[in-house]
DNA sequence: TGTATTTCTTAATATAGATTAACAAATAAG
DNA sequence: CTTATTTGTTAATCTATATTAAGAAATACA
């Protein structure tokens, strides 16, 4: 079975991130008024990496959907579906661009998007998280800062 | 709006990729024998990078869905809406692995998850393209092989 | 066929980012 | 407040991968 259940971000910060097999924290996004987190338990072919979703500070919710196939329901219009079809394909074109970021961008180039992504948001949280947002240790991006203050 | 055109591969290798600002080619990924492609033009907020899809051998295909958005027709069924949010969800997942894959495992590590992913595919498709996916120079891919095979 | 072009390999060197360590600054906790 | 803990900075060193270059192998081409 397929089950996700979204949230809207009314007030507040998320962060969704997975462990890897060394025990380290990889933050996938990270959700402020307004966006959108989704976790979905899709156990179909062998999980991949078990998805964490933690507030970073108070936060309010709105559960915008439950179970997405469940089209048997009576409740389930053609709106809703569609909605949860939009859903799906912008957290692929996000993942689509994070894969070609990672993979034909510097550092510094994935922290300066992040910059533009997430405006704000670095006053927000530590930044050893921005770090393991952007794929790198503490230390190098405390040397990115610094280089990018000149 | 949404068009995503879907193809299932009967036959045969593609490939689907994106063009970097530097004009370098990353793969995303390699469809062979019973894999679905797509090739989803979500014009919705900033296109992030246009996706391309060639044939890498003579290929076999067949179109399995059009506008998933296209719920008026009467000849969408909740069948076919099912098998379209498994097949954004399947991608999601995908997309999710690779970017966890890059940013916590070794060039030599993303490989080998390669060889399982794409089994006999390494027979099949230039080195420099499996570089490509991997997201690495075809010099570093050759020195890993030449690695392994000790 | 032979030649040209593309792909692969190997090696030398360069570089981005990791690791380690020591300390400073900020935050939390008693 | 005072101390303890977490977070951030700086610098030295190390390592994986990039870059450059040259030659070998394979493939396409005339």
């Amino acid at each position: 079975d397929l089950k996700i259940k979204s949230y809207y971000v009314k007030k507040g910060l998320l962060r969704s991130y997975t462990i890897d097999d060394k025990g380290k924290e990889h933050i996938f996004i990270f959700a402020p008024e307004g966006w959108i987190v989704s976790d979905m338990e899709s156990q179909t072919k062998g999980s991949p990496a078990q998805l964490f979703i933690d507030a970073l500070e108070d936060t309010e919710l709105e559960v915008i959907e439950k179970n997405i196939l469940d089209q048997t329901s009576s409740f389930t219009s053609t709106e809703q579906t569609k909605a949860h079809t939009i859903n799906l394909v912008n957290r692929i074109s996000t993942l689509q661009k994070r894969v070609l970021l990672l993979m034909s961008a510097s550092a510094k180039e994935r922290y300066k998007d992040f910059l533009i992504t997430y405006p704000n948001i670095i006053q927000r949280v530590p930044q050893k998280m921005v770090a393991s947002y952007l794929g790198i240790t503490p230390e190098a991006l405390s040397k990115i800062r610094g280089e990018m203050l000149k």
